[in-house]
Parts: C-alpha cells; sequence; structure tokens
DNA sequence: GCCTTGTAGTTACAAATGTCATTATTTTTA
DNA sequence: TAAAAATAATGACATTTGTAACTACAAGGC
C-alpha cells in the first residue's frame, strides 16, 4: 500500500513515516508540507492512500482533497486533524475524504483503519461520527436561555432581524447580539445553519 | 359589533363603511387613513374588529396591528389586501391578526366573515390559506433547473456561497446570481427561507 | 452584601449576501 | 436554422449579517 503523508508541521510528517513505514504491507512513497505539493507529489507517484492534515499554508487540506479526488477518483483519502471540528468534518466529506481521524489515535490503531480505509469502508472516529449524525440526546437548544429560545424559534420562522426586532419588541442590535451568542452556543456559523437544525431535530 | 376601518385609500374607507353600515349588527365607529391613526382610534373608540389595509403611509398595517394587539388583546383584527402575498400574511399573523381577506370579495361574504371572526374563529381566504400551508402539489422547487437544483441543495446544506462555488468548481459570483434567481422563483427573500422550506417539503 | 446570569442597548467594523446590468458560450427546442 | 434557455462570468452596489467591545440594570443565589 502506498502511502501519501500531508502535513504543514514536518515533525508530523516524520514521526509518521517512521511509525507507518515498520508496517510490512505499506510504503510512504511521499512526504508534502501543504496542498499545493500533495497534488504534485500524486502526479509523481499516484498514492493509494493519502493521509492528509486539514490546516495548512498555500493550499488547505479541504481544496486539495477535491483536486485530487478530481483528478484521481480512485485515491483515498483520510484527513487528519488536532480537535473534532464539526464544520471541517462535513465540508472535507463533502470534498471527497473517505476518512477522518483524530492525531490522538495510537498509530497501531491508525495502521489498522488506514487499511480498512483502502479496503474500501470509511473510517470515523466514533466521537466524529457522533459529532456528525448529532445525535438527538446532546440537543445543543436545551442550552438556550429562554429568550435565546424566543430568537432561535424567530430565525428557524426565516424572518430577518429586523423583523424578530419589531416581534419582540428589541432593537435590532440585541437580536444581533443574542443571535451571536446562540451561535456560539451551537457551534454554528449562520442562521441559516440554524434554521436547518432546528427543523431536522 | 362596532368596527374601525383603516385604508389609506379614502374611496375603499368610505365603500366599505357604507356598505358594512347597512348591516343591522355592525356600526362603523371610525375610519382611519394610516396605522397611527389607527391606534388613535382605538383609545378613543375601542372598536371590537379593526378591518385593516396592510400598505399603507407612516405605519402600516403589520405594525399597527402589533401595537393593538399589545395595547388591547380582546380586538380582533382582520387584514385587508388587494393580492395574495404570502409574506405578508405570515407577517400578519405573526404580529396578532386574526383573519385575512382579499379586498376583491363580495361586501356580503365580507360581512359574514366578520361575524365569524368576531365570534372567535380565524378567518383565511380559501386561496390565502393554500398558499399558507404551502401544499406539495405546488411544490416550486420542481420549477428550477438541474444546475439551480444543486445550489438551492448546498445551501439547504448549510453552506456558504463561497463553499458552493468550490464544491461545483465555479465561481462565487455565480452562486450568488444563480441564487438570486432562485429565490425570485420560489418567492423567498433569502437562503434561510430556502433552507427552511427544503426540509419542510 | 457580592457575584453571576439574563436581558437589552450602542457603536464600529468586517464579512457575507443579494441585486443588477451586461457579456459570452453552449445546449435545447421549436 | 433561428430562437430560447441554461450555464458561467465580472464588476459595482446596497443591504444584511455576524462579531467585538463595552455599558447598564434587574433578579437570584451564595
Amino acid at each position: 500500500m502506498r502511502l501519501l503523508i500531508v502535513d504543514d508541521d514536518m515533525l508530523v510528517c516524520q514521526s509518521l513515516k517512521v511509525l507507518l513505514s515498520r508496517e510490512k504491507d505499506m510504503t510512504v512513497v511521499a512526504t508534502a508540507y501543504n496542498g499545493l505539493e500533495a497534488i504534485e507529489c500524486c502526479h509523481r507517484e499516484t498514492p493509494d492512500v493519502v493521509l492528509m492534515d486539514i490546516q495548512m499554508p498555500e493550499m488547505d487540506g479541504i481544496q486539495a482533497a477535491r483536486e485530487i479526488k478530481r483528478s484521481w477518483p480512485e485515491v483515498r483519502i483520510m484527513m487528519l486533524t488536532t480537535f473534532q471540528d464539526e464544520k471541517n468534518i462535513r465540508l472535507a466529506i463533502l470534498a471527497g475524504a473517505e476518512g477522518y481521524l483524530i492525531k490522538s489515535t495510537e498509530v497501531s490503531g491508525m495502521a489498522q483503519q488506514i487499511r480498512s480505509l483502502y479496503s474500501g469502508v470509511s473510517v470515523l472516529d466514533p466521537d466524529v461520527l457522533n459529532k456528525l449524525l448529532q445525535q438527538p440526546n446532546t440537543d445543543k437548544f436545551i442550552d438556550l436561555t429562554p429568550r435565546e429560545m424566543d430568537i432561535a424559534r424567530l430565525v428557524a420562522e426565516g424572518l430577518s432581524n429586523k423583523e424578530i426586532a419589531q416581534q419582540l419588541y428589541i432593537s435590532e442590535g440585541t437580536v444581533r447580539n443574542t443571535l451571536s451568542v446562540i451561535l456560539d452556543k451551537l457551534e454554528m456559523r449562520d442562521r441559516t445553519q440554524l434554521a436547518i437544525q432546528y427543523w431536522k431535530r
């Protein structure tokens, strides 16, 4: 199995290379330090599996995954990151990545998961999968105060900030501030994602 | 039954006054030409039912309905308009209006519907109700071209314009333009309303 | 009493969003 | 074949949206 390792941290790159090379069935054919280099490496080596960090300079892992999948659809891509970031996971999978691992995973397990990925299944860290499936038992809407819930409900009805302000007899600025707090609590980016989650619960 | 008629068109105001005054159980206690005047009239006369246009100068019917309902919750409000405008209907009902009539309704039916409203039920023009319940047979998403549907789907997934552009390998400007067309076709205002409708279908 | 939380506000700023006009290419359809 | 529709793009523009920093006040809990 031919591996390409992509990470802007040279130490991580080298450590992974050494550790994974110990596996009999794995060969690290190249390492790259950003997305652009990764694509170049694919041209030269055409790996079976790409292990790639998400946050990198020049071109990030998501963009690189997209490009690689477009040119070499048969290459399997495993995203690698230090924390559980739901937004990036969604984007990475939409970009074509089949797996997603937290860097803290022990290397023995990592090798096994790379094999699974290569054999065709998708590999996701269980915590990551839970986040993706947004299980209802961790319904974050419960954390909202009554007033915040009022505003969340009206956002989910499709009202603008101005309309919400009129509806609740408060200023538009307050609506904006409170919505900002709501989005932070729910770990969402904008009102649209809030509305989607509200109705999908 | 004490009526207040509110419309910026004096002709409409007077016609309604004359026609409705013929009904034995109805008295038009005042007429007003905008939302502010309507509120003043409520102070002086405290009507049972307010018949009110939506589009008016100074203060529109929706804002006025909100204010009136706040001060006199027992007053029943019937919005009156010349066409079927789904956005305004939703807003008017959220603002506290209980009824909504198209002006083209014959006066005989109108009187009957005002009586119904006064007795406690909500009165909506059937066409209006259909629009409100967004029945699936008039699923406007069908009107979208394949490419427009691609973009609508990604909007409903919660992606930003930039992310959609990357996903589809087109420019962000094109996404913006196309979304603009989509919103126009679906008669919606923004991406949030689109996402809501997409999942509520 | 003091501290925290919830609510509400303002201002300023940056980023994203939506609209319009206008052009161009390709595909479909009449 | 000619016209119409779909796709894609750019630049300018106004508006909306979201963030940050900071103030203020009332209600409860310790």
